[in-house]
DNA sequence: CTTGACACAGAACAGGCGTTCGGTTATGAT
DNA sequence: ATCATAACCGAACGCCTGTTCTGTGTCAAG
């Protein structure tokens, strides 16, 4: 039986990875097998090289062989400052929208995805767990979310007065997003246009809040 | 007199600079001195060096000396798969637009400016010729736009129908954002909202086309 | 004409760096 | 016990690469 911590990978390549990770983060460029090497307590070269290759075997890295510092990180992994999003699916007035599980940022099988710089995210919501719906349909419009943009969420439960959310509404069987307020026996939901009256909800659970929007992007798509 | 081409960067310049910019995009990591010299027709390291410490200088790249490809672009040239784009200004409904002039793209004293992957990017929109607006006012809310959003734009004068333009309305005096449709006697310019009626304009020339939308983004800032 | 900057060439140097190879130790399977 | 394999070490090799130094030609200012 194997049950040597052979498969997937280790503490050292975890510790290898971040240590690349963080590395270019302050020298914009790639360490070299000996920086490596000293920084995760490797005393060897070779054996740096032999984890390298390993994690390039996984695709956690790609390398570019006989070339100084030839690697860099792939997937979901912040390159530089970028941070990729995966797309899980189309959020709709009718349709609960998808949430995300544990397996969606391990697997970088990338379907589909948004890339964004980490410049625009608000306060450090560096965190990989955001993820994007597309939107389908005129039903948001009363959010100011046209069909075909983009949401970006944050998962999330609950809310803060003012944070635009994606929620649930059991009752009405609907999807939608609304500036979230709380008031004294209950929620209002506040659509983000200003001439479009709000959803005042009872204190009983109608409603579910599926997730933070961290921010919204409408690509106007056009063959040039 | 000082006629000799030395004052800013030559064509030599620029020729190093287009080539680290699509060695970079083809081989993930910047090439070195040599490779340089070799598709510049540059025969000797030293001088590539000479042209590297003048770029340097002049704020086009930064250097990692003794460091092997030690070298990225800075700017808004585009930075790995990044795209920096200028905020010029405000847009609001009762003022005209800022538009970019030559020397808003060639000096990076980025007073402020936004990172797009390029990934978002619509068709090879590559050229660091757009700008960006921050909307100012709910003026724009029928063209589902918000107070705070930004938009992205390509300067031009002219348009196709169905792209998104901001356009100058000259005898409203008034800036807006309208989907662009030819018709046989003027143009309709229609709001992206469904619900809002479009406005007809005569032949005469009394719109002034200043840019076409490429992406919106809103963030949802909140101290979190 | 002289001077000095600028643009450029070529060669040599030295250190950085990936690669490779022979060898060692521990672990699990048979 | 044996044996294959994974994990690891250290050193040597050699190319790659940035740096530096000397030298050449051009062009404009004095």
């Amino acid at each position: 039986m194997m049950v040597r911590k052979s498969k997937g990978i280790g503490e050292r390549h975890q510790k290898i990875l971040g240590f690349i990770e963080a590395y270019q983060r302050e020298h914009k460029h790639p360490p070299s097998i000996r920086e490596i090497g000293e920084h995760c307590d490797i005393s060897s070269t070779s054996v740096v090289n032999y984890y390298l290759d390993q994690l390039e075997k996984n695709g956690y890295l790609e390398r570019d062989r006989k070339i100084s510092r030839g690697m860099r990180l792939t997937g979901n992994t912040p390159l530089g400052d970028m941070l990729r999003v995966p797309v899980l699916g189309v959020i709709q007035a009718g349709e609960p929208i998808p949430v995300p599980s544990n397996a969606d940022f391990g697997s970088f099988t990338s379907e589909d995805s948004v890339e964004i710089a980490t410049s625009l995210m608000p306060a450090k919501e560096k965190g990989r767990e955001l993820f994007a719906l597309k939107v389908q349909g005129d039903s948001m419009i009363d959010a100011m979310v046209n069909d075909g943009d983009i949401v970006i969420l944050k998962p999330s439960q609950e809310a803060r007065n003012g944070d635009m959310v994606a929620v649930w509404l059991s009752d009405r069987n609907e999807t939608t997003l609304k500036y979230f307020y709380k008031e004294k026996d209950g929620y209002r939901l506040q659509p983000a246009n200003p001439t479009m009256k709000p959803i005042m909800v009872k204190k009983n659970e109608q409603v579910e809040i599926k997730g933070k929007v961290v921010m919204v992007i409408r690509k106007m798509d056009r063959l040039n």
